[in-house]
DNA sequence: AAAGGAATATTGGTTGAACCAATGATTCAC
DNA sequence: GTGAATCATTGGTTCAACCAATATTCCTTT
C-alpha cells in the first residue's frame, strides 16, 4: 500500500463542521433518526455540540446538499428519507459506514453495465482529438499503471461525448483509488492492463463499438473478481 | 401544466448564499474562470458581493460540495475542473444553464441503459414484499398517473436491491418532473402507461428478467421520443 | 361555537467585529 | 546557498445582535 493511500482518509479532518456532519449523517443513515423527524433547533444543536451556531449552520448546509435534511425558514430542520435522495455522495458515505462491502458490490454491478456502454459510444463517436488524447496517455512512460488506467478510462468517457458518463466515471474512479493498488501489484495484471489499453485503443480507432464494449466487459469482470476476492479476505 | 410545476423554480430563492453560488458556478462552468485559477479571498468576495463573510462561506460550502472549488486553509480558494467532478448535482446545474437540451439528451441516453437493467434485476431478485408494494402502488386510485408512474419506477429500483440504482432512479426522476406533465396529458399515453404497469408487474411477478428488461426498454424509447419532440418544439 | 385575522413566539437567515490556526513568503543566521 | 525563525495572508471559529419567515396563540367577529 503506497503512503498516499494510507493517509487518504485523515486528510480533511481539520474542520469542526465536518465532524458534526459525520455524526448527524450517521444517525440518519443508520435510522436512529427517522424521516420526518424534526431535529433540534440550530441554537440547541450549537449548544449540545458545544460549538458556535455559525459552525452548526455550515454543517447543516452540507447535510442539506446531501439531501438528508430539509431546512424550513421559520419552522425548523426536518429529516428526509435518504432513499429518496439523488445524491451520489450518499453512496460514498454509505460505503464508509458499511462493513461488509455490500455497497461496493452494488457499485461494481452498475459499473459493469455503464462502462462497457461508454466504451461502445466512444468507439462510435470518438473524434480524432479524443483518440490522440487516448494515444498520448497510453504512450506516456511517466505514469504508473494505476494512474494511467484511470486516465485511460477518463479519456474514453470524454470520447463518449456524454457528460453523464464523464461524471459517472469519476464517481467509479473515486472507489477505484481504494482498490486498484491491490490489483496492480503483480506483473501478470500489469501486462493484462497493457494489453487492454492496446486493444481498446485499437477498437476505438477502428470504430468498432461492439468490440470496444466486449473488451471493456472482459476487463471489468476480471477486475471485479479481484476486488471481491479482496473483500472476502477482509471479512475473514 | 399543473400549478405545482409552474412554481417549481422560484421556490427557494430566499437565501442570499444561493445566489452567490449561482453566479460563481455559472462562471466556472462557462469557463470564464479556468481550473487552477485562484478565487478572491473570502473577505474580498464578501466585499464585492456586498454581503457578510459568513454568507460567502455558506456559498463556498456548496461550491465545495459540487466539487467546483478546492478550499485550502491558510492558502486560498482554487477552481477545480468540473469535468473531474463526480457530483451529479453538477449535471442538474449544467442542464439549467444549457439552452439546447443537450444535457437532457445525455441523461436520456444513460437512462435507456440503466433503467432496463434495473428492471431486469428487480425481476430476478425482487422479494415478495417488493412485489406487493408495487402492486399496491399500481392499484392505488388516488394517485394521478404522473405520480404513480414515478412511484412504480421507484418500487422497481427498490426491488433491484441495489442502492446505486435507487439513487440513480431518483436522479432521473428529478428531470422527469419537468417533462412528464406533457406526456400524461392525453388518454392514449395514459392507457399506454396503465398497460406498462400491468405488464412490468406481471414480468416481475413471474420472475422473467429478460421480459422485464424488454418492456422497460420499449417504454423508455417511446417516452424519449416524446421528450425530444418537445425539445425540438421549444427550440423553434 | 366556528371562522378569520392580528399579535406573539419560535426558528432560520444575515450582519459585524474579533480572534484562532494553517500556509506561504520573507528574512535572518549560519 | 541552506535551513530555521518570523511575519503576513488566508481560511476556521466564536460571539452577540438583529432581520425575516413561519407556526401558534389569542382575540374579534359573525
Amino acid at each position: 500500500m503506497p503512503a498516499a493511500a494510507l493517509f487518504a482518509q485523515s486528510v480533511t479532518r481539520s474542520r469542526l463542521s465536518e465532524e458534526i456532519v459525520d455524526i448527524i449523517q450517521r444517525q440518519i443513515i443508520s435510522g436512529d433518526i427517522a424521516p420526518g423527524d424534526k431535529l433540534p433547533t440550530e441554537r440547541e444543536l450549537a449548544e449540545s455540540f458545544k460549538v458556535n451556531r455559525t459552525t452548526v449552520r455550515e454543517a447543516l448546509r452540507k447535510l442539506e446538499h446531501l439531501e438528508l435534511i430539509d431546512v424550513r425558514h421559520g419552522d425548523g430542520l426536518y429529516v428526509k428519507n435518504y432513499l429518496e435522495s439523488s445524491n451520489f455522495d450518499l453512496i460514498k458515505a454509505a460505503s464508509r459506514l458499511d462493513e461488509d462491502g455490500e455497497t461496493i458490490c452494488d457499485i461494481l454491478e452498475v459499473r459493469r453495465i455503464i462502462v462497457p456502454q461508454m466504451a461502445y459510444l466512444a468507439a462510435q463517436r470518438g473524434a480524432s482529438a479524443d483518440i490522440s488524447r487516448l494515444e498520448k496517455i497510453i504512450a506516456d512512460k511517466r505514469l504508473d499503471m494505476c494512474e494511467k488506467d484511470m486516465k485511460v478510462h477518463e479519456a474514453i468517457a470524454h470520447a463518449s461525448g456524454n457528460i453523464v458518463y464523464i461524471i459517472m466515471l469519476n464517481f467509479f474512479n473515486h472507489f477505484n483509488r481504494e482498490y486498484s493498488y491491490l490489483y496492480f501489484d503483480n506483473e501478470r495484471n500489469l501486462e493484462r492492463s497493457r494489453k487492454f489499453h492496446r486493444d481498446i485503443l485499437d477498437a476505438i480507432k477502428r470504430k468498432k463499438p461492439e468490440e470496444a464494449r466486449r473488451i471493456m466487459t472482459d476487463v471489468l469482470e476480471y477486475a471485479e473478481e479481484a476486488v471481491k476476492k479482496d473483500l472476502a479476505k477482509k471479512k475473514s
